[in-house]
DNA sequence: AAAATATAGTTGCTTAGCTAACTATATTTA
DNA sequence: TAAATATAGTTAGCTAAGCAACTATATTTT
């Protein structure tokens, strides 16, 4: 039975996620996507990081990521700058108008997260994170 | 911090699935996407089924359906007929090359959650899989 | 130093996912 | 029964995800 399988389970709570959060900031009427804001929460967390780091802290390929920025950099809420010590690469950093959406965002994330996590216990998700984790270190090894 | 969180945990755990499916897929040679299989298989196990079902399965829309449903028709994989009963109903069933298709793919499909999952007792299975129901009907609620 | 190789990022092509708007058929309800 | 509404599916337009092939700059090798 398909649907009793963890892989098939995973992947389809993580679209029921992306769903649930991507309505939630649409009636909010706030003009991002849930991946988009990831990508701005790497960028905001480690400053001056480059797209292959994002790409690795987020399991995107280089492709994704370049787009993403570009989508981004275009919509005002990043900068990004070509490195001084190596021109290979870009630095990107969070700007004026990126750093007020993500003050605007945290409190609804917080709000998103709390619905269908709610009823965990501590332990439940302390639980299915480091299962998580395993899967993810087998399915790299 | 974002990384500890459950959802994202979940997201990033599902997009490493798919990645390591399909390029187990591809080394051998085999030219449908994870996706799509879980599309026929879904019909496989529900003759006849229409695509608003289908979706429901696969917490997927129409759109996204009916596309993948053309793909998969094109393919030779499945036929789709009009229903008899119900006109606006599409019937859904899978063509003796689909039924080949999905022999030569279960051992693949096979190993491909062995590998990721084999370290995870049943216990930590059932764990998780419980879990991820909940959250999927937190969401929905 | 020149040639070969590696790294960072982009572009093109494809599938998947989502919304909105549409067509066509069924069902309700007035 | 005619009009209104609901349901199934498609199409258009967008973002995201993947691969392959490309450009440009750095680093290694010879």
């Amino acid at each position: 039975m398909i649907n009793n399988n963890t892989y098939f389970q995973i992947e389809l709570t993580a679209r029921r996620i992306r769903q649930y959060g991507q309505n939630v900031l649409k009636s909010q009427g706030i003009d991002i996507t849930i991946e988009q804001w990831l990508v701005m929460n790497v960028i905001n967390e480690n400053e001056s990081i480059n797209q292959i780091d994002v790409g690795e802290k987020l399991v995107k390929d280089k492709p994704t990521i370049s787009r993403m920025v570009n989508h981004l950099e275009k919509k005002g809420f990043i900068i990004k700058t070509s490195s001084s010590t190596d021109s290979r690469k870009v630095e990107l950093t969070i700007s004026k108008k990126g750093e007020t959406m993500i003050n605007n965002l945290y409190p609804i994330i917080e709000k998103i997260r709390f619905t269908g996590l709610n009823e965990l216990s501590e332990k439940e998700k302390e639980i299915i994170g480091t299962i998580l984790v395993k899967i993810r270190k087998n399915l790299d090894a």
